[in-house]
DNA sequence: ATGACACACGTTATAGCATAACGCAATTGA
DNA sequence: TCAATTGCGTTATGCTATAACGTGTGTCAT
């Protein structure tokens, strides 16, 4: 009883652990360390740190969550299904950027075609391949830098 | 005698630690990590990883060395020094963008005024009030990647 | 059916990255 | 001279991440 648990709707069905995980980091409103995650997990039966690794592992894969390298943490993906979400692997919408305020933690996931376009060109012309990119400002937020 | 050593030349004057640590980067020609470079310098009276780790809030300080935060590792700043390196503090030269490959190891720093002005934009639209920005795309660099 | 395979899982142990908290020594400057 | 500042050394600790092992379960070609 260890397989992905098939559901009604389009996008890659989750097992209990990865469900358990996403449903932890979609509640929060800031990012979360996999330790965090673990602790929020204990009465579910979460004993490991491998246990939340595994699960974002897949997640990160299906592009449903996202690490923020700055901060060794992961947030949900919060930008519209249509543009990544949803879809199955390649998708091809391109680079996400993180806003992340040290005040009150609020991250806001954004997408800018031309800065994408910018370091394209810039790697088209120097032959470098680009796997992933991030892009993170630290910084704070409207609410907080008033 | 702890404290910093005079040179005849601009940049701050750093002391014995920050520069044991600041050649060493300078001499790899791939980012190293603060328990690496403990390693390089335990012939020079290292010990600890403190040593190591506060002689690079020093220099990150100065803009004499980059935090590579995809690789929880460090690389000396490669860009001329007319740009940012020389100079005090503030220095307004902009966000750096740094190329990773991923097989060979080797870092290319660089600069794109208009991803910055857009990033800029961004926040300004947002009233995010940027303090240091990140960008890390990694992949493979043209001599690994053919 | 059955056996090979892939995959998710659980557990223990370990590796790798970073900082807290203490105290001492040297420099600066009121 | 004394207080403040800064760099340094040491010990201990905490946080982040993965290696290596074995188990169970579903899939699918034979």
């Amino acid at each position: 009883m260890n397989a992905p648990v098939s559901t009604p709707t389009s996008a890659p069905a989750l097992t209990k652990n990865q469900s358990l995980v996403f449903d932890v980091l979609t509640r929060s409103d800031a990012p979360m360390s996999a330790y965090t995650i673990l602790d929020r997990l204990r009465d579910h039966g979460f004993r490991a740190p491998l246990q939340v690794y595994r699960a974002l592992d897949k997640l990160l894969e299906f592009g449903m969550v996202h690490r923020l390298e700055s901060l060794n943490a992961f947030v949900a993906c919060a930008h519209p299904e249509s543009e990544c979400c949803g879809q199955g692997h390649g998708h091809g919408h391109g680079t996400v950027a993180f806003a992340i305020c040290e005040s009150c933690g609020h991250v806001s996931e954004f997408h800018d075609h031309e800065v994408d376009h910018r370091l394209g060109d810039w790697a088209k012309a120097k032959n470098f391949k680009p796997a992933k990119t991030t892009i993170e400002i630290r910084g704070l937020c409207g609410a907080c830098g008033a």
